[in-house]
DNA sequence: CGAACGTTTGAGATGACTCAAGCGTTGTGG
DNA sequence: CCACAACGCTTGAGTCATCTCAAACGTTCG
């Protein structure tokens, strides 16, 4: 195994950052870090895995953002999940060894790749480590359910406000967010991608939210003025992701 | 442990069942098995798991038909995932210890129940079934994925006949369903709530789907007239499922 | 400076929704 | 065994959210 290159900081260092239940211990992230066979910088729109490739290792991003996403037979492209730094992007492909879908990066990235050999040598080594492994893919799955949840129940402001204020809680999570203003450089139509509408309604429905004083995306930054008032807008409640705050299940649902 | 009543067959035998790949070894089946700690019978529309619980064990699904749903702060619901026999309904609930969403019967229902401190023994001492386990719940994921798609872009004829075509080719691979006819004892109010739609806009679209000779949905039983052409108008590829049929990627998507 | 790309706005079309009512089926208790 | 209540299915009429098509404008980058 060659040494990768490594310009500061730890690779895995944001990876399942904020969630306590699941923190790794050090000596469980060291063999993660070893486990890293190469680390990568790619500009944006690259495709990293097409859907049905085989895969032979999985994907931690590093920095930048990056899609995943299902296109249909005329084009049309539906989001089923935006990675942000310290996602296992691909960690899916190795029980399943094929991908359903495509990986895409929203931006430049940096990326570090972990071999399904060394894979393999850490389910057998490691059962705590392979069991957040689990959970890390786990918790993927329950933002898709979440996303079923806004395309199949919210109309378009909700849907947006309902991922805006999902990005702001995970970017918070690994101090890329302070709560209220963060970098999300992506376009309008990736938005529309992401929420199941088109560029068109999208920019329309932005507009409203900026007249309603709730939040304004422009030049690559979100401000969200009150949080709790965008939340309430998308009927988010921040519970599925499994972070240390407003963790409580409450009254609503 | 207590013995628990068996009346005839395995209770794991449809776990994973078409999914050659990662087919159970006699001995994990066998293990899988022993850890069952209580078999239960429950009537139809009964709450298995309310979402935010605290979960010590997980349910697999012997027969019958479970749903997972999120029901938003108005009372309308998404179902999320529907469960057939063979599924492990809330493994998820093992890594992530609480869900996001509620578990209730839709039909009655036979189920089995392994508690945690079980599947924690597995982990640590069978890497193999481990991973079974862990791809169980990748392939409910890999179906959200899917699922996204089909509430983001395509229209009510089109989810209904996908939905239709993922439920037949999954009944299929567990002896339910023989390719044409199956049965299905849900409501028009379910299939709503499965496809982010009214009631009253699926029953106008079945009767579409009835007119044009695609399929028929009466008294509990689904028929298929032409499964290849049903699949085609829900843009269905059964791919993402992986079973052993139709299982190669193709030009399109 | 021009090309490519992303954003913004308008006008008209339409798919799905809401509200409302009638009908069919099933199960239950008098 | 009939009557009625509860539930699910079906249909109609009118409304509305989002889409489509089209064009103009702003920004970035080579």
């Amino acid at each position: 195994m060659n040494v990768p290159e490594r310009d500061g900081g730890m690779l895995t260092e944001r990876f399942l950052r904020g969630h306590n239940d699941v923190a790794l211990l050090p000596e469980e992230r060291a063999v993660l870090e070893r486990a890293v066979s190469e680390v990568k910088k790619l500009p944006a729109r690259t495709t990293l895995v097409r859907h049905g490739d085989a895969l032979h290792q999985s994907t931690l991003l590093v920095d930048g953002f990056i899609r995943r996403s299902i296109d249909d037979r005329d084009g049309q492209r539906q989001t089923v999940a935006v990675q942000v730094p310290g996602d296992f992007v691909d960690l899916h492909g190795y029980p399943l060894k094929k991908l359903d879908h495509d990986v895409v990066t929203l931006t430049a990235v940096r990326v570090a790749f972990v071999r399904h050999t060394d894979l393999d040598a850490i389910t057998r080594e490691h059962p705590t480590l392979t069991r957040k492994l689990w959970y890390a893919t786990l918790l993927d799955a329950a933002m898709h359910r979440e996303w079923l949840f806004r395309l199949g129940r919210l109309d378009a402001i909700e849907r947006i406000s309902h991922f805006l204020s999902e990005t702001n809680a995970r970017l918070k999570a690994i101090g890329l967010s302070d709560g209220h203003r963060f970098r999300l450089p992506i376009t309008q139509t990736d938005l529309a991608e992401i929420c199941g509408l088109t560029t068109v309604h999208v920019n329309r429905v932005l507009r409203q939210l900026r007249d309603d004083g709730l939040c304004t995306f422009k030049s690559s930054m979100v401000d969200i003025a009150d949080p709790d008032q965008l939340a309430l807008r998308g009927q988010f409640d921040a519970g599925y992701l499994h972070l240390p705050w407003r963790d409580e299940p409450e009254a609503g649902r």
